[in-house]
RNA sequence: GGGCCUAUAGCUCAGUCUCGGUUAGAGCGCACGCCUGAUAAGCGUGAGGUCGUUGGUUCGAUUCCAACUAGGCCCA
């Protein structure tokens, strides 16, 4: 007789091998068609809300393995938010003006961008990132990340840039705006304002020259040595031009100076650059007549080689002993340490250059010539003058324009900010930085920092693809105007006819009827022709966005972004919150780190490590990667390398198979009328429930701490050793020899039901597709969701927590660890080959908790052998001694008996029966049973 | 160059912070073996770590402190 025909082996649909690449579209697209999304919302508006707001990635380009990281931990945060009892919406959005995407349509259009109106390549720019919006939503969309994606926010909408310009109304109405000079870089051939990236670096060479600045005043009074004697600071530049804007002269602090007597006069220099630079010169007879501490001569003056005026010694960091003096010509409209130095001292922001890059009229003897061709002017006028020591060339990298290809200047122009100290800004950002949770905690020091040394906030760009700034000047004097009447108009317009309006329509149809300059009640103005830095866009996205729908709120519980967004989009958010509502936008603020490759480096295309999140997609599907972000600890730097990959869906695969195996065997279970009470189970069975509700506690509490590794490592594990390793492979003889109905089997498919059903809630979050797929393959019960994401978590169940059973049972598998050691033993000198050959006697030391001792014939189904006896003689022969319960020792013999041939285990009433000769009496009896209720 | 951060087995993570103190844990992978009634599955056993390096504090440091090295983010 086939005896395996009788047996009740696993049945199944749920496939083993789970072709994701292939089947998560389709499940994608049955969620869409079910409106899943929708009805999480709808069954969950009387939950409390879960506000995550979305940081808007910039609609340029495909995604990338970190935007790919970044959303699915959104959406896992979201679901697991969602899953705990919150009703927790999603509204993506994306950053749609700025520069990048304005480079783009420039190379594109090459030079047919001169012959069109800003207008016409705006609306290139707008089909540009209307395109990759469309793109990274399918992308996004794809990893499986559940959200409203037919209704984004976009920066770029009407309703948004309408907020943007009410938003900066309130900075302009409430005093924190200001106009005043800051060097860019600028292109006199294209007379145009260049941003960092339309910048080029090239070789080029420069006269290279040593000046003179003789102090106003003799020093004889802090260095007697130096009584009565001509002395200068000497400084080195390649930029001769930038003489004439010369203010002052910059010293390190902690750097060492000397005066040195070179013929007549005293030069004064940094001592570590003072033999590069004499030798530099030729100067090789030279005496040093002391040591100068640059402190003593801050706030004094030199004369300005060129002009009779003051040139200030100030003191700055920036000072290096890379090349020159240690003594460094400072120029606060020419360059960028400059200026910030330059604001630091209360200096001018002087930079007499006009568009052309010629000097203004005032300049004395070189107004009129364009900056290039007056350095060598401006060095013959240094020699007459007696000022210059020495002139030489040099070959530097130099910043050319990316688009004519010539060098370019730092050239100061008016610039619109936000202040930091007027309103004080900056004090009450610092305020509200405590009043927000950061994850991990460093992140508060981080952007403390930041807040606590930024300079005012410069929001003017002189680009096309933005915002416009709204302001208007009067024709008549000058003065700049904005009013909350202009505003609350200018608002309206680009409410209905979007941002467009402001560089098509006539100043005059901008302005509200009757607009007045109120300096002297001019009629007519022009408009500002700069539009806002893309970070206010994005910034003000917790007004356009949380404040705009009535089912998301202010401020957001969280948000969620790479640490790069601690001088990026969470500062902005804070500054343009704190500056309007006086606090922080979001009650916390959670941090991840960035992903680099398996070697802990940073990915780059000409290093060729860059990993593509469609390609592991295609190779693997979304939900490794989701596996993948699960099981990182994004707080650091996350690797991704394919053996990581191989690794997530080795682990993957166990996680699913377990899952299989149990679903196998709960084919036939009905939990509404096979489910076995409590007080009526298995004792392992309640153990197994039991641990459980350990697995229950440690993911929640992963989930609950947004530390989803620990949920991952939690459920693998239990996977792996609660389940697969112990309880399934103990459990497999009873479920698959005890008749189909007994209490026996449905003990231990109660237990298997509750665990599938638990365990599928608790993944649901990460595995978004297998844990479905596992739904609908289990039993039905009549109140079951037709989707898993339309579950809770599961809570811990006090009922099935019994610590004195869990304690009973530790012991038990100690002493299961040590009976598989004794058997690997007999299995190596070949007295067996599978456990169930072995007839095996334990010797348990005195002391060894007796209520732990379950009855012989529980402890052989426990150890999955044919036999188990238990002696109290300690001088069992030939037996293996335990190392680790002192005093065990374990004897393993091959079992005498005849095997059974339908529960293979070797039992001496094997051919007790008749009918059933080659079959155990517990099968016998089990067939009969079978029978009897069929 | 400055600010912030990271470094524990081949890999993913515990432990250390708030107690410094016997052989530093888990899983995966690997090796070897078993099974063939979870089968492109399952079970068992085993080997892997001078806890980034060097100093310091201490009777004692993977744990506390400092410097350095490597890597990351942000600035310059």
């Amino acid at each position: 007789m086939d005896y395996k025909a009788t047996l009740n082996l696993p049945r199944t649909a749920f496939p083993m091998k789970a072709n994701l690449s292939k089947r998560e579209p389709e499940m994608l697209k049955q969620w869409e068609t079910a409106g899943l999304y929708e009805e999480l919302r709808k069954a969950s508006s009387n939950k409390p809300p879960f506000i995550l707001h979305d940081g808007p990635p910039y609609a340029n380009g495909h995604i990338h393995i970190g935007t790919a990281m970044n959303k699915i931990l959104k959406d896992m945060i979201i679901r697991s938010r969602q899953m705990d009892g919150f009703d927790a919406p999603y509204v993506p959005g994306w950053d749609c003006h700025g520069l990048p995407i304005e480079h783009h349509v420039d190379h594109e259009l090459g030079k047919k961008k001169n012959k069109m109106n800003q207008t016409q390549i705006r609306k290139r720019c707008r089909a540009y990132a209307e395109k990759y919006i469309e793109i990274q939503k399918e992308e996004f969309k794809r990893l499986g990340v559940m959200g409203e994606w037919d209704n984004p926010y976009l920066s770029m909408s009407h309703d948004y840039v309408a907020t943007i310009v009410r938003e900066f109304g309130r900075f302009a109405l409430n005093g924190s705006l200001a106009k005043s000079k800051k060097p860019i870089y600028w292109c006199s051939t294209c007379k145009t304002a260049l941003a960092e990236a339309e910048v080029e670096y090239e070789d080029e060479t420069s006269p290279s020259i040593y000046v003179k600045f003789p102090f106003s005043s003799d020093l004889g009074t802090d260095f007697p040595s130096l009584d009565g004697r001509k002395c200068c600071l000497v400084i080195w530049t390649t930029t001769p031009w930038t003489l004439p804007a010369n203010l002052a002269v910059a010293l390190h602090p902690d750097l060492e100076y000397v005066a040195v007597e070179v013929g007549e006069e005293i030069y004064i220099l940094a001592q570590g650059l003072l033999g590069n630079a004499l030798e530099a010169l030729g100067i090789e007879d030279y005496e040093i007549l002391t040591r100068i501490n640059p402190k003593a001569l801050e706030g004094k003056n030199c004369r300005h080689p060129l002009y009779d005026r003051k040139s200030q010694i100030i003191l700055a960091a920036h000072v290096t002993l890379d090349a020159g003096t240690g003594c460094v010509h400072t120029a606060p409209g020419h360059g960028r340490e400059d200026y910030e130095v330059g604001l630091a001292y209360g200096l001018d922001i002087y930079s007499p250059v006009d568009r052309d890059g010629c000097f203004e009229q005032d300049v004395e003897f070189f107004a009129g010539s364009f900056v290039f061709d007056a350095n060598s002017a401006i060095i013959e006028k240094l020699v007459e003058l007696g000022m210059l020591i020495g002139k030489f060339e040099i070959e530097h990298s130099y910043p050319h324009c990316w688009r004519c290809k010539k060098p370019v200047i730092f050239r100061a122009t008016e610039q619109w900010f936000i202040s930091m100290e007027k309103t004080g800004l900056r004090e009450k950002a610092l305020g509200c930085i405590d009043e927000v949770e950061w994850i991990p905690t460093w992140g508060r020091d981080r952007i403390y920092g930041m807040i606590e040394n930024r300079p005012d906030w410069c929001i003017s760009r002189q680009r096309t693809w933005g915002v416009p700034i709204v302001a208007f000047y009067c024709r008549k004097c000058g003065a700049w105007l904005v009013t909350q009447e202009i505003i609350d108009h200018v608002a309206r317009l680009f409410e209905k006819h979007g941002a467009d309006i402001w560089f098509e329509a006539d100043t005059c149809d901008l302005l509200p009827e009757g607009t007045r300059c109120p300096q002297c009640k001019g009629e007519t103005f022009t408009k500002e022709k700069d539009i806002l830095d893309v970070w206010f866009d994005s910034g003000v996205s917790h007004t356009a966005v949380l404040e705009k729908r009535d089912y998301l709120k202010w401020p957001a519980d969280m948000y969620l972004e790479g640490s790069d967004q601690h001088r990026g989009w969470f500062h902005s958010a804070l500054l343009t919150a704190v500056g309007t509502r006086g606090k922080a936008p979001y009650k916390s603020v959670l941090t991840h780190g960035f992903v680099v490759d398996g070697k802990g480096e940073k990915m780059s295309k000409s290093k060729g490590n860059v990993v593509a999140p469609d390609e592991i997609i295609k190779q693997h599907g979304a939900e490794i990667l989701r596996l993948w972000v699960a099981a990182s600890n994004y707080q650091d730097d996350v690797k991704i390398s394919d053996k990581i990959l191989k690794q997530l869906t080795d682990v993957y695969r166990r996680i699913r198979n377990t899952c299989r195996f149990i679903l196998g065997n709960v084919g036939d279970f009905d939990p509404k009328a096979d489910v076995v009470e409590y007080c009526d189970m298995f004792d392992i069975d309640r153990y197994a429930l039991h641990c459980l509700q350990e697995l229950v506690r440690r993911v929640r509490k992963g989930y609950e701490t947004f530390e989803f590794h620990g949920a991952y490592h939690a459920l693998h594990n239990y996977c792996t050793l609660d389940l697969s390793s112990f309880y399934l492979d103990v459990l497999k003889d009873r479920l698959y020899t005890s008749p189909p109905k007994s209490v026996a089997r449905r003990s231990a498919q109660t237990a298997l039901y509750i665990i599938i059903d638990t365990l599928t809630r608790l993944e649901a979050p990460m595995m978004i597709f297998t844990a479905d797929e596992i739904w609908s393959y289990m039993p039905k019960m009549n109140d079951k969701a037709t989707s898993v994401h339309l579950c809770d978590l599961p809570v811990v169940n006090e009922s099935f927590v019994d610590s004195g059973l869990a304690e009973k049972w530790k012991h038990i598998l100690d002493l299961r660890a040590e009976v598989s050691k004794a058997l690997e033993e007999a299995r190596a000198s070949k007295t067996i080959g599978h456990s169930l050959d072995a007839a095996v006697t334990i010797s348990v030391p005195e002391g060894f908790p007796e209520e732990a001792m379950p009855s012989a014939e529980k402890l052989r189904s426990i150890f999955i052998v044919s036999k188990v006896s238990i002696s109290f003689d300690e001088s069992l022969r030939d037996a293996y001694r335990s190392v680790n319960i002192a005093g065990l020792s374990v004897g393993v013999a091959r079992v005498e008996d005849a095997k059974c041939e339908r529960c293979w285990i070797h039992d001496p009433s094997v051919g007790g029966d008749e009918t059933h000769s080659t079959i155990c009496a517990q099968c016998v009896k089990a067939l009969k049973n079978a029978e009897s209720r069929t």
